[in-house]
DNA sequence: CACTTATATGACCACGTGCTCATGTATAAA
DNA sequence: TTTATACATGAGCACGTGGTCATATAAGTG
């Protein structure tokens, strides 16, 4: 026996008046996440955070950016919540912080990578 | 008996030259797919493809955008093969094109609905 | 305290992005 | 061919973004 779901289509509903848009606020959440990793940048920080925590100037020099522009985009990663840091003297040493975000990069990195 | 993982600091190669960097190729396809995603309004329009295919009007009307927004982001979409389309007369249908992408958008506002 | 090292921050600038208006193009009907 | 409908496109503008330089702050050393 089959059922028609109402999804299956939008014919029962000329005027889709069905539809559930997001929420104002997880479209904020999910659109913050992606922009984020929308900047080559931040995804090379990201990336070298995979497996290891390092220093802002280690990020630097591995990297071969400016100390002061890893420093902004750590903090606008930090902000969102996707590294975090411990002290240990003068050095900060930052790491990742949001499973979630780092899954999907990963998974994006492999799609790219085994295309 | 215990194994030293050459992952599991970078202690063994202290100027990191062991450090593989994302090609850049990889780089600039994971940052375009982000980037994507990261608009609201380009969200929402993928967003309300995830089941059925509409018309410029239609998502123009549903979503409360001009028409000729719309028809810009879809093809910002279009170029990044995220979206396809179908004519029928004048009117053409608009369909989503990227199993992967789509995926990882779903994962990302299930994530964020749940937290 | 002064001095060094590591990092953060603010101001500035060049560039990118998304929206809107006006207009162009394509298909179908009369 | 004219007219109507659906969609695409270009120009212009307001705003956001990322990098750089200069400078500030913070912690450690002597």
């Amino acid at each position: 026996m089959w059922f028609k779901m109402s999804s299956e289509k939008h014919e029962n509903d000329p005027d889709n008046s069905n539809y559930k848009e997001l929420d104002e606020e997880t479209l904020f959440v999910v659109t913050q996440s992606f922009k984020a990793l929308s900047d080559p940048t931040r995804i090379r920080i990201l990336h070298l955070l995979f497996v290891n925590e390092y220093s802002v100037n280690e990020i630097a020099r591995v990297l071969n950016l400016k100390q002061s522009t890893v420093s902004h985009q750590l903090r606008f990663l930090k902000n969102l919540r996707l590294v975090k840091f411990r002290r240990e003297g003068t050095t900060l040493f930052y790491s990742h912080d949001d499973e979630h975000v780092m899954d999907v990069l990963r998974q994006t990195i492999n799609h790219a990578l085994h295309t």
